[in-house]
DNA sequence: CCTAGTGTATATAGTAACTATATAGTCAAG
DNA sequence: CTTGACTATATAGTTACTATATACACTAGG
């Protein structure tokens, strides 16, 4: 391409065709990745139509993540190798980079879902529901076990949430077992977990639940969460079911939407028998 | 989750579940965006697990280009309503993000391919080839035009390709008429275009080439391109051929891999006629 | 030819979101 | 009781711009 070698571009003009700031072009052209052709007597850039397209690369690049101090080293030492060596690189990152979007895609139609869900439920009613099969990631067992070990036990169940990318946007909940609800340890959960909307093949630490649940919801701090298990033990009765293996616990509203500990929303979902 | 309200988290210990600088977490407790729930006598910051998921929201919305300063806004006026509200706006905004991603993976590859091919090629041979049918998108017409005019049309040029994502990363090309190069104006073009390896149904503006080309390579400045138009056309000759409608031109090496001109690359294809 | 309005230039300071450094107080283990 | 690892604050530096101030240049209309 080109008109003739004979058009030129000024600052303000070649700035309008990259769609940044005139001051950008100066600033690159400040640290040297991308110098005007030619300048006149009076200091007047002007740039040449071929440079739009090293300044594209220079934005593709730069989107990739590359710092304009290593774009600076390239353009000091530029050649086909480098570049081709440069594009490998960043193809590799590329495709990382879309699964990560895609990712949090699911994650934000996660958050929608869950969210949209809560909108519609009364938090007062209890409800017996058969759930389906879901596919949980679990963390380590936790129960009874001390600060430092709990410490550790989080911090591998996020990091393998993370490298494996097991986030899937729905809450970090908690299993508790049988005995301890019983007790009324309702704090003394034996393991984290996250559901799995879409599992991944050959994952270990997964476990499935299906079957009848009493679910209710808890409206304040955890500190009272004993009200409303007392709540669910006397419709339990009522309804002649009696306490299944697991308990479990997901935060359908926290911090993360309230400010105040008093709106906080659990949701605590019995496994139960039918007598 | 958490493990009895009791455990509380060090700023060093929260930092590291987060995978951030402790500084950070510092600076977002100085600007309000995610503060211990607790801070002892001597100042010490302590933090619960819950804020975990906070931070992880914080993180997610500000990899969906959402600034600290609009965070803390939400921060401040939080609401299942609002966060529901965000989460719906963010999703149109990722799936946008995750398009342009697409479209980049695909510019990467073309860089590679045309980088690849080029690295394989004798640029002094000059040869005859059936050229497969191709998608080109073209600008509009500029024989002829004035300087006022081509940065019209290339400006709408690459508004287009940009708004309508047709940047497939293969060189932006130029097409003369046959008249044009017989006449030894070579840079007295009638189009640019660049090609579409995916073309868009529905979209105009787009044009086929197919065809039996010669093709050679201009190593140098345009200043010297006549020196192989006449290699090319004493090719010509010697096979019989003549000189069909169309010379189309395009960089294979340019400014962005060479920072001398006389190792820029511009192939030449012309249309023949077999006699 | 003058002038208004736009364009160009440089220099400097400000911005966001950290990141690094310096200095000082705190705590737990041997 | 000291060492080493932690905590805190305050300040300065970083990257990639962005804004502002000031001065010079160019172009079109009266």
């Amino acid at each position: 391409m080109s008109k003739k070698d004979g058009k030129y571009l000024t600052t303000g003009e070649f700035a309008k065709l990259c769609k940044v700031n005139k001051q950008t072009i100066f600033y690159y052209d400040q640290i040297g990745i991308l110098s005007p052709v030619m300048k006149n007597e009076k200091g007047y850039r002007y740039y040449s139509i071929h440079q739009l397209e090293l300044f594209f690369v220079i934005d593709l690049l730069k989107d990739l993540g590359m710092s304009l101090n290593d774009i600076h080293q390239y353009m000091q030492n530029k050649s086909p190798e480098s570049f081709l060596s440069i594009m490998y690189r960043k193809k590799e990152e590329i495709v990382k980079k879309r699964q990560e979007i895609e990712m949090k895609e699911k994650m934000i139609e996660a958050k929608i879902a869950i969210m949209e869900e809560a909108s519609h439920l009364n938090f007062n009613r209890i409800m017996l529901q058969r759930l389906p099969e879901a596919t949980l990631y679990l963390s380590r067992n936790i129960q009874n076990i001390s600060d430092e070990e709990f410490l550790e036990v989080i911090s591998d169940f996020i990091n393998e949430l993370q490298i494996s990318q097991l986030d899937s946007g729905y809450p970090i909940g908690s299993i508790t077992k049988r005995e301890q609800v019983l007790k009324g340890e309702y704090a003394n959960y034996s393991y984290l977990y996250i559901e799995q909307p879409n599992p991944k093949e050959g994952h270990p630490y997964f476990r499935a639940v299906k079957g009848d649940f009493l679910i209710g919801y808890h409206v304040g701090s955890e500190k009272t969460i004993g009200d409303t298990y007392k709540r669910l033990f006397s419709e339990m009765e009522r309804l002649g079911l009696t306490l299944g293996e697991y308990v479990f616990e997901e935060y359908i509203y926290d911090t993360v939407v309230r400010n105040d500990k008093e709106h906080y929303v659990t949701k605590i979902m019995m496994e139960v028998d039918r007598g």
